[in-house]
DNA sequence: TAAGTGTTACGAACGTGTAAGTAAGTCAAT
DNA sequence: ATTGACTTACTTACACGTTCGTAACACTTA
């Protein structure tokens, strides 16, 4: 986010406020570049993708791209913040749910997930990569599974009864997340056997439950 | 499996069965190659590890890993061959256990991989990067994936009620398989956060109680 | 001598990033 | 309104490193 160097803020305007539209539109090119480097990304990993690649796709040049982006490290980061905006965004700023609303959320995005196969593909292939040593996007999985793992801390905290310990709730959210991730693989390599829809709906409910089995007085929510 | 073309079966020794130690005992050679390869693909990733840092840390040159193997993609095919000869075996040929034990087993599994995160790594990067295009380990890992299936659903058709319908018996195979995936994802970036054998035997448990839940007269046989 | 292990040396391809040039547009001043 | 200074978008060309794989040679053992 703060690495980028050139434009970036909203508008660059320093001297022309009234019209702004150079050639073919600086933030469209953007787009599109982004575009051809997510797919691209999605189908080599990180490291086997070419800027040759990205760029025929984009339909420039590979010097193209980088007077736009600078380098390739900086085009892989700035793929992963647009594709923040479009995502995670629609779960932090939209207000995201709650709860067991939240819980819901997330087999819907997995039922979401599975008519976008490139997407999954390009998180799935660029999280696991991250782990290999210096990978550029090493920081950005960690954080995002943190983050994660809070938000769904917090949806479960809000559907078990109070007196569940607050570590068996944060080790039922990484197994859901775990699930999902896990499953998106399989689905990945054998989309006709697996359901990540069912899948995740079953293991939060087996989850909540578990987490509720200890102690009474637990309400599931679940269907 | 299959797929493999050289050596592989067994010894390879074809003229030589007296004395096998030329000068440095090429069964051993190809040990120490493999293993050096198995530590730089779980580092880098297979795309981006290079014959160079693998010969190195075999102490060869690159030119003599070459002559073992006649290619990277050979190489890559013999390491994960070489550890199912290690891994699977002790599930498939080693009387592996059946039923409760063999999901106790998966726990163990979990615990023993806390203790190798080069292997860990190994198999979560390539897996995951066998999805995208032209990988050679493609069919390795999927074939990998639907044995592993099999096994998980057996153990599970063995500790749970008859009444079960086998589909969520399959399904719940791909959920426990697909937890300890996306979990050893999570351990790899934060190693200290996560307990992968205590988050495999939850989900186990969780998930057999799930499916025992619906009919009367299971027995959940875990602790 | 024969066979196998391993080395040095090399070729060809590819990938990233830089440099320099061109086209197209904006802004300021006339 | 036209001109000239300057910026932006993008291209072609190239420098430079890296990589896989091959070929030819050397050493060791039998």
């Amino acid at each position: 986010m703060s690495t980028t160097d050139t434009q970036s803020n909203a508008k660059t305007i320093s001297r022309a406020d009234k019209a702004r539209k150079p050639r073919a539109s600086t933030a469209a090119t953007r787009e599109r570049i982004i575009e051809a480097a997510m797919a691209v990304f999605a189908n080599r990993g990180y490291n086997n993708s070419s800027l040759l690649e990205i760029a025929d796709q984009a339909e420039m040049t590979h010097a193209g791209v980088l007077h736009h982006f600078g380098s390739k490290d900086n085009l892989l980061t700035a793929v992963l913040a647009h594709r923040d905006d479009a995502d995670v965004a629609e779960l932090h700023d939209h207000k995201l749910p709650t709860g067991a609303a939240m819980l819901e959320h997330l087999v819907h995005t997995a039922r979401a997930n599975a008519k976008r196969p490139g997407i999954v593909q390009a998180y799935a292939v660029l999280s696991v990569e991250s782990v290999t040593e210096n990978h550029p996007a090493q920081n950005f999985f960690r954080d995002r599974l943190a983050g994660l793992r809070v938000i769904v801390s917090d949806a479960l905290r809000a559907v078990v009864s109070d007196n569940v310990p607050q570590h068996q709730i944060n080790q039922a959210a990484s197994l859901i997340i775990a699930t999902m991730d896990g499953l998106q693989v399989q689905w990945l390599l054998e989309p006709d056997v697996i359901d990540m829809a069912a899948g995740v709906e079953t293991t939060i409910t087996a989850v909540v439950a578990q987490l509720n089995a200890g102690r009474p007085g637990g309400d599931a929510t679940q269907s």
